[in-house]
RNA sequence: CGCGGGGUAGAGCAGUCUGGUAGCUCGUCGGGCUCAUAACCCGGAGGUCAUGUGGUUCAAAUCCCAUCCCCGCAACCA
């Protein structure tokens, strides 16, 4: 019978620098699933890969003295480097780079726009210098730069844009009548409430500011951006080419699971469905949004220092404790968090304590009283029954949750069996047992069924820490039943054969060593850097600029007369300002860091030539001075300062 | 009144749909065992289940109402 096909995807990864553990973290999730779709006989490909176009790319590129294709071969080489060392069994790492995807997505532009889903607009559009990027009209925000809010200037520029409207009422049709298409079931909401419902906009589908991108074949002005060229890694790592479908296509396509981040589910749920329904192709039957890992509380940046990457944990921890945490610690939905002392816990109680120490108690014993011999079991009494049971739980429960992505808690369940048998182990006394020579049939049973358990276990571990599970499974012996199935049926070891010797499967880990060699080592990475304040990374740096351009900037002391939150906006307070000679109401987003009373009567540095803008319906003229970017520090002036005069 | 999720022991979570002794993991305290990786097992302490001396009910963490707070998405840091 020919195998049932399970076709599943991570987001391609970007190309533009070395990936920390919670990037990391959904190809682990994804080769989980994988591993135990093919232990469910399925069938299973496999994808991931790195995305490598696009300006930034080519800016770093341009601050290394590289070319783009030597900048994103290094990287993507670190990316795919750290996907072997996680053990994950991709069966293509795409590169948008590659030929076939390059040619497949200039076909694919190709056909959408020849078929009127795509189409230029030579209008009179607005640029917005800083950030590179061309708007249309109705994409501008109050006359300003969605993005940044910065003046834009009037060009006259092309773009492609493709017809997302057109598609709108299928996409919404299709996302109510398939409930398990957007998960977790929350997301859906947020998708059709923010974006769908309320009309969606056509989308910009080229770029004429940067060249590192596919070309579109007709107009070799223009790249083709983002959207296109890496979603499509779906369907061209597959070989389909516009017109062409090659057999692994058709084979696999559509797909089973878009595994990716929670900030990127738009993309996959409107973008990508309206773009395959234009190329007449099926939809992905689901787009799970996997939720973040986070450093404590915050999310990982290099500015925060709290990055940590996937190969350097797995020195520490090995790369089954690196697989397992991440697998584990991450809820369904809610963010997960990853700290060197959480790991170290949960390495220790679960790998080392639970599953570890129990396989060594298990064989010693088994050697010790049975030569190596696994035993033959005699009939069942006591606690057998209730830790047949808990087994068959396990089995049952864990492919569940496994069905359902719910990995975390798919692992909890074979936890539950390990308590449930090294608790096992002491109702069961076997030392006892072995000093009295009538108990040695009882004494069997006891080691058979731990065996059972533990091989049990190793199975359905697979998944998740599959180098772990193979040498469990082969320390058990030969032709030991490894199979998903087997692992239902309480009793599938054979008995009589030898077993291997119990090797240390996870080495205790000591919480103080540990951290003591940490901050060494992280000594000694500051004096290889050899600076004193290696803490403080040297910031982006601009251009000098002369006197006179300094000098553009009015900057004035004023007066906060009154300051109130804007209604409707989070990080807002509208100012009423006194400069002496007028009165002006500035907005500012500082409210999660001041309190009204805290500003009232206080003075400050004012920007009073900037021009106005209006945010949240209120309009602002001007700016206050402040430092940070995510711990906003106001620049206050000293009392003294008289009302309106130039700072400089 | 933009949309959605959540507030349960020191930490992290389950329980809420289908009301009926408040549970799990970690931590902590005490005990047991010795096969094992100072591991394993048992027991204790610790919670007015956000608030409302609100409603429904014989009975509310659970259903209804109001309020407060947190977190996503959207909007927004000039």
């Amino acid at each position: 019978m020919e195998k049932e096909k399970f076709y599943l995807t991570t987001a391609i990864a970007y190309a533009s620098k070395k990936p920390h553990i919670g990037n990391t973290y959904e190809v682990i999730l994804a080769d989980a699933v994988a591993r135990y779709k093919r232990q469910r006989g399925y069938d299973v490909y496999f994808l991931t890969g790195t995305d490598e176009h696009g300006q930034k790319i080519e800016d770093l590129a341009r601050e290394a003295g590289v070319s783009p294709k030597e900048y994103v071969d290094r990287v993507s080489g670190e990316i795919k480097s750290i996907w072997d060392r996680m053990n994950t069994t991709y069966n293509r790492f795409i590169r948008t780079t590659d030929r076939d995807h390059e040619e497949a997505v200039s076909a694919i532009f190709k056909k959408l726009y020849d078929q009127g889903d795509i189409y230029k607009d030579t209008y009179e559009g607005w640029y917005c210098v800083p950030c590179e990027s061309s708007f249309t009209e109705t994409q501008l925000k109050d006359g300003k730069c969605p993005d940044c809010g910065r003046e834009v200037t009037r060009t006259k520029e092309e773009t492609y844009f493709f017809r997302m409207s057109k598609y709108a009422p299928a996409l919404i049709k299709h996302i109510e009548e398939h409930p398990g298409f957007i998960e977790p079931e929350s997301r859906k909401k947020e998708m059709l409430n923010n974006f769908l419902l309320p009309g969606l906009q056509d989308l910009c589908v080229s770029r004429t500011s940067f060249k590192w991108g596919v070309p579109v074949s007709f107009d070799e002005k223009h790249v083709i951006y983002v959207w296109i060229d890496a979603l499509c890694n779906y369907i061209t790592a597959l070989g389909y080419g516009g017109t062409e479908k090659g057999e692994l296509y058709r084979k696999y396509w559509p797909a089973n699971v878009h595994i990716i981040g929670k900030d990127i589910l738009r993309f996959h749920t409107i973008y990508w469905p309206i773009l395959l329904m234009a190329l007449g192709e099926p939809l992905p039957e689901k787009v799970f949004g996997h939720p973040w890992l986070l450093s404590g509380t915050d999310k990982m940046s290099k500015s925060r220092g709290n990055v940590l990457y996937a190969d350097e944990l797995a020195d520490k921890f090995g790369v089954d404790g690196v697989r397992y945490y991440v697998l584990s610690e991450m809820p369904y939905l809610n963010d997960g968090t990853i700290s060197y002392e959480n790991m170290i816990k949960r390495y220790n109680t679960d790998l080392a304590n639970n599953l570890g120490n129990l396989v060594s108690r298990t064989f010693s014993m088994t050697e010790k009283y049975f030569g190596g011999l696994i035993p033959t079991p005699a009939g069942e009494e006591g606690p057998d029954g209730e830790l047949r049971e808990i087994c068959a739980k396990a089995y049952r429960v864990f492919t569940e949750k496994m069905d359902s992505y719910r990995v975390s808690e798919a692992l909890d369940e074979v936890f539950e069996m390990l308590r449930r048998a090294n608790k096992y182990i002491d109702e069961t006394s076997p030392w006892a047992l072995a000093k009295n020579g009538d108990m040695k049939g009882r004494l069997g049973t006891v080691l058979y069924n731990l065996l059972e358990t533990v091989r049990i276990a190793a199975i359905l571990l697979f998944p998740a820490i599959p180098a772990s599970c193979e040498k469990i499974l082969s320390m058990l012996g030969q032709d030991v039943p490894a199979d998903y199935e087997s692992a239902g049926h309480f009793g599938a070891l054979p008995t009589g054969r030898p077993i291997g010797k119990a090797e240390i499967l996870f080495a205790r880990i000591d919480e103080k060593k540990f951290m003591e060699e940490l901050a060494k080592e992280e000594g000694a990475a500051e004096k290889a850097a050899g600076k004193e304040n290696v803490a403080q990374a040297r910031p982006e740096e601009l251009p000098k600029i002369d006197y006179d351009a300094f000098m553009s900037v009015e900057l004035r002391c004023a007066k906060v007369l009154d300051a109130e939150p804007v209604p409707r906006a989070k990080k807002l307070l509208k100012l009423t300002v006194d400069l002496g000679y007028e009165q002006r109401t500035v907005v500012s987003g500082i409210a999660k860091f001041y309190t009204c009373e805290q500003l009232k009567g206080r003075k400050l540095a004012l920007v009073c030539n900037l021009k106005p803008v209006t945010l949240c319906g209120v309009e602002s003229n001007g700016m206050i001075l402040a430092s940070g970017e995510e711990e906003i520090r106001v620049l206050f002036l000293d009392d003294e300062t008289p009302l309106g005069s130039r700072i400089r």
